[in-house]
DNA sequence: ACAAATCAGACC
DNA sequence: GTCTGATTTGTA
């Protein structure tokens, strides 16, 4: 019998598109096919089947392939992106093929699932009975007895080598080849043993009492513990009891390098259950095993950044958002969707429990939960009994001469710790030599030609640099200006910080970790077993630092350059600049030794500093949400922006306006500003202007979007390419 | 006069 | 987004 089936392709194009097919039931809804679309084959998703067709019976075109070869998207995942492409405004052709696998976006027909992987035979030796030395054979057999993933691929990233040892115990008849067709995780041949659990504080056994006494179904709980507090404890905790339900269980992580950690954490406290990771480190073949592997129901925790909001998981029972504020659950390009929100979307749908965890929640969820919208959990202690909360301190820099940079009291301290053989980490959230080149003669700033922006001064290399664009220029011997030759770099970044503290401490040694230091692969996991292993004494780095690792012998932190968030135009500044303090304070003193955190500025007597000091994310936060309510700030309203970019800024602009008398009908609930230019107007030499939308109540600014963006489709952008972005973040 | 660049519209 | 045919613009 032939069928109409309501296709979504990966076009920017707000429609489903019809096509006939024979043989396709209701089974086949979420199942990929090939279509010839206009003069090229493409794939595309089965959304729904439909009786008949709107459209001319002539022009449909039949569906010329229906892939079987994986399982079909779930009802619940197909309704989870549909709410998501509705949210945000965006094709749900796009959200779907955004939200699949790469390799499930193709249309090679050819076997999709096709590799080679190892079983372990029992002739192979114990783990044990290696040497300690062989380190690669190590390797590979505590991943083959692990069984989570024994792919070919997964195996040889683990060593330059590991083709080569592979081959040998092939030989040796420890492990056999074979294809699979299939994902599939082998039983895992050791049962590892349980490990001990740790005994809980009073505080981490309430917070599970609470959630195991809580009614079944959707609840949204927010767990607000401060560093070393043990929310790691409670996610392992409630994983565990999800498991014992056959649940799966979801957890989103930040896009750091601190998936390897947690996942390692997860999968030792649960030896016999398939963890399986989805991360940016992944290669094409891998992220398809373990997407499928989390479809199938085989993996029961999968542990993923941003994207994996989306991955099918039958038996989900529970998602977990660690570090729910950071900002990288956002997405700011292409569909811009924030995975925090998703998540919850998801949970609410789902009808599961959600738990968000931070030491420094975003506003928006601490405002959800102080009305109730969601359960606070507040861990206050830290769960190392002896380890205390640093002292945070302010250095005065108004009565304070900095010596490049560094203040006569930072220095001091830096002395002293290195005496008696502790670590220092210096803070500064600023890579490069210094952000500026300045002429003495006439003012001149070295601009960068493509951005409105200044190049930064990277001296190593002799280069200025764009952090915006990536352009790099040599750094010029004279002004282009007036020809004078006095060139003097204007400010501080990691690389002058590095060097000014070796002028300082010649005897010290000191490392500098930043995304230009850590761009080579493992550099940065080398340069951290440095660190661990106590062969450097001060750090200077950005916020590469600020996550996550726990150093034993840190005990000072010096945090530089903090002032331009307190009075920034950016109304979500302090915000951050509270995080990321809290963060790297939370660096020191982790183990039993007291840390200090000695903070430079000009205004020790800012409200922020003053929470700071007494590391009260809640009085801080309750202090913004009052100036947010005044200001009529996000959460107090909802916003979205109408963002525009062409080669003339007047082009977008124009666009803009043209789009602002467009919503004129509909504007009762809403607020609509003016056109203005991008904060970084020019960028990639591009020029950008955005429309901010405003509106009290969630309801009113999405039925307006609605409304809005259908006519925006309708208007003909010559030369402008414009998006929208619903909750923004960054203006 | 011809080619290149730009534009509008379809894509099921 | 990609593709196409139509129209405008550019150049010898």
């Amino acid at each position: 019998m032939t069928r109409i089936l309501k296709i979504a392709l990966d076009v920017p194009l707000d429609t489903l598109f019809d096509y006939r097919a024979e043989d396709v039931d209701a089974e086949d809804v979420g199942r990929r096919v090939l279509v010839s679309f206009g003069r090229r084959k493409m794939v595309g998703m089965i959304v729904a089947l439909a009786g008949h067709s709107d459209y001319p019976a002539a022009q449909i075109k039949p569906v010329l392939k229906v892939f079987r070869d994986t399982p079909a998207l779930s009802p619940d995942i197909l309704r989870l992106l549909k709410f998501c492409a509705d949210y945000y405004h965006h094709p749900l052709g796009e959200v779907i093929f955004t939200a699949l696998p790469q390799r499930l976006r193709s249309d090679q027909t050819s076997s999709l699932f096709c590799q080679t992987s190892y079983v372990l035979n029992e002739t192979a030796p114990q783990l044990d009975d290696l040497p300690a030395r062989a380190l690669v054979k190590r390797k590979l057999l505590h991943q083959l007895a692990r069984g989570t993933t024994t792919a070919r691929e997964t195996l040889l990233a683990l060593s330059p080598s590991a083709g080569k040892y592979l081959k040998e115990m092939l030989a040796a008849g420890w492990i056999t080849e074979q294809q699979d067709s299939h994902p599939k995780i082998l039983v895992p041949a050791i049962s590892g043993t349980a490990p001990e659990l740790p005994t809980l504080n009073p505080e981490q056994a309430a917070v599970i009492e609470r959630f195991a006494s809580a009614p079944a179904g959707f609840s949204a709980s927010l767990l607000l513990g401060i560093t070393g507090s043990g929310k790691t404890e409670i996610y392992l905790r409630l994983t565990a009891t999800q498991l014992e339900l056959g649940r799966q269980v979801l957890v989103l992580v930040p896009e750091i390098n601190l998936t390897p950690q947690l996942e390692a954490r997860f999968q030792s406290r649960f030896p016999d259950v398939p963890v399986v990771s989805l991360h940016s480190s992944l290669n094409n073949s891998e992220r398809l095993h373990h997407w499928l592997l989390a479809q199938s129901g085989q993996a029961r925790i999968v542990l993923g950044t941003r994207l994996s909001i989306f991955t099918p998981l039958p038996e989900l029972g529970l998602i977990i958002v660690d570090e729910e504020h950071d900002s990288s659950f956002k997405q700011q390009d292409g569909l811009r969707y924030s995975a925090r929100d998703m998540a919850a979307a998801r949970a609410k749908q789902r009808n599961i429990p959600i738990l968000l965890g931070s030491a420094t929640p975003a506003l928006e969820s601490y405002h959800n939960a102080l009305s109730g919208r969601y359960r606070l959990l507040r861990l206050t202690k830290r769960a190392v009994e002896e380890a205390q909360l640093p002292t945070i301190r302010c250095v005065d820099m108004r009565s304070e001469k900095p010596d490049d940079g560094l203040s006569a009291t930072l220095l001091h301290a830096l002395a002293e710790n290195l005496e008696h053989g502790r670590q220092s980490l210096v803070f500064i959230n600023r890579r490069g030599y210094a952000p500026v080149l300045m002429c003495n003669q006439c003012g001149w700033l070295a601009p960068c030609l493509r951005c409105s922006s200044r190049l930064v001064v990277h001296l190593r290399e002799r280069r200025m640099r764009c952090h915006h664009c990536g352009h790099e220029e040599r750094i010029p011997r004279a002004c282009p200006d007036c020809g004078n030759p006095d060139l003097a770099p204007l400010g501080h970044g990691t690389q002058r910080l590095e060097d000014s503290l070796a002028q300082h401490f010649p005897a010290a040694r000191i490392l500098r970790i930043d995304r230009d230091s850590t761009r080579r692969k493992h550099a940065l996991k080398e340069m951290l077993q440095e660190v661990h292993e106590e062969r450097v004494d001060i750090l200077v780095g950005t916020q590469i630092l600020a996550k996550g690792h726990d150093f034993k012998r840190l005990t000072l932190v010096g945090a530089l350059n903090v002032d331009g968030a307190l009075y920034s135009a950016d109304f979500r500044a302090a915000e951050r600049l509270f995080a990321q303090l809290m963060q790297v304070a939370g660096r020191a003193g982790r183990a039993a030794e007291p840390g200090t955190v000695l903070i430079q500025t000009q205004f020790p007597d800012h409200p922020l500093f003053e929470a700071l000091r007494h590391q009260d994310y809640e009085a801080f936060a309750k202090d913004q949400l009052t100036e947010r309510k005044q200001a009529g700030f996000p959460p107090f309203c909802h916003q979205a922006l109408l963002r525009a970019e062409a080669t003339h800024l007047e082009t977008a602009l124009l666009f803009l306006r043209q789009a602002k008398k467009l919503a004129a009908p509909n504007t009762a609930e809403i607020t609509l500003y003016d056109p203005v230019p991008a904060p970084m107007a020019r960028l990639a030499g591009r020029e950008r202007a955005q429309l901010l939308v405003q509106a009290d109540s969630r309801r009113d600014l999405q039925n307006f979007l609605q409304h809005w963006n259908a006519a925006l489709m309708g208007l003909k952008a010559r030369q402008v390419r414009w998006s929208l972005d619903v909750d923004p973040l960054d203006f």
